[in-house]
DNA sequence: CTTTACTGTAATATTTATTATTACAGATGA
DNA sequence: TCATCTGTAATAATAAATATTACAGTAAAG
C-alpha cells in the first residue's frame, strides 16, 4: 500500500480549514512535506473526481469541489484506490489443484465483501468531521 | 500492500483441506506458485503463532496448529500484518502546520477505528468457512 | 550408520512499486 | 510583459516485495 489516502486526507483537511480561500500547491505541499509535483498530481485526480476545485494563473490555488459535510472518507478512499486492501499476490495459482483453481475467484469475493464493510464505516465519517478534530 | 495475506489464506485452505495428513512445503508451493522457500517462511511465521503445526524430517510436513474452525480470516489478518490497510505516508508533516502538527496522531486514531471495524467482520469467518467453498 | 526426504533459515539477487526531482507549457492578474 | 500560479510529463532515486540459492538440522527407512 502507498501513502496516498493519508496525503489526499491531508489535503481534503487543508483546504476544508481555509473554507473559501484559495490555497496553493505550494502550500499544500510544505504542509505534509512533499515535493509540490507530488501534490499537484494528487490534487488534480481529486479535482477530476469533482472533492478540489481549482483555479489557475496568478494568485490562483484550490478550494473544496462541495462542502466539507459532502465529502467523506469514502470519497477519499475510492479516489486513491489501486488495490485491495488485504493485498493480492502476484502468483498465478495451479490450476491443477483444486484449491489453486477457485482461490482467486473465492478471494475476489471475500474482498468485495471486505471492501462494503469498509466503505460503509468509512462512508460514515465526513471530511468535515475530520477537521473538525483539529485546534 | 503485499501478497502474504492472500497467501497465508491459500496455505491455510490446503491444510485444511488435508485434515490429518501432512503436506509438505513443496506441495503448498507448488499449489500457490510461489518459491518454496517463500511457503515456508510464511508457513515459519504461522506456525510460530500456533496456527500451523509441523514435523521435521522425512516423510515431515505440516498441518492445521488448531481446528479449522478455531481459526478466524482475523487471525490470518493479524499473522500477517505490516501496515495498515489505507497506508502511511513517509513524509514527517510540517510541525509548524496546525493541521500538519497533529495529523499523524488524527490519522492512529482513525485507522485504529477501521482496524476494529475489519477485525470484527474478518473475525466472523473461519477458515472452515474459506475452505468449505471449495469443491 | 548411511541414505533419503523433509523442515528451518539465512544471505543475496532481482524485480517491481513508490516517491522525488526536474522541466516546462499554459493561464491569469498586476 | 512580467510574475506567479496550475497542469502535466519524463525521468531519476529509493524502497519494498519477491525469487533464488544454499545449506544445516532432523527423522524415517533400509
Amino acid at each position: 500500500m502507498n501513502g496516498r489516502f493519508p496525503i489526499a486526507l491531508h489535503i481534503l483537511t487543508l483546504l476544508s480549514k481555509s473554507g473559501e480561500e484559495l490555497t496553493s500547491s505550494d502550500y499544500i505541499a510544505g504542509s505534509i512535506n512533499i515535493n509540490p509535483a507530488l501534490a499537484r498530481k494528487e490534487i488534480s485526480n481529486l479535482r477530476n473526481l469533482g472533492l478540489i476545485s481549482s483555479k489557475e494563473g496568478k494568485s490562483g490555488g484550490y478550494t473544496l469541489g462541495k462542502s466539507a459535510k459532502q465529502i467523506t472518507l469514502a470519497d477519499v478512499y475510492q479516489a486513491v484506490k489501486n488495490q485491495p486492501v488485504l493485498g493480492v499476490a502476484k502468483n498465478t495459482p495451479n490450476p491443477d489443484c483444486p484449491v489453486g483453481k477457485q482461490i482467486n475467484k473465492k478471494i475476489d469475493e471475500l474482498y468485495i465483501d471486505l471492501d462494503k464493510t469498509l466503505l460503509k464505516k468509512l462512508g460514515s465519517i465526513s471530511i468535515e468531521d475530520f477537521a473538525n478534530q483539529f485546534d
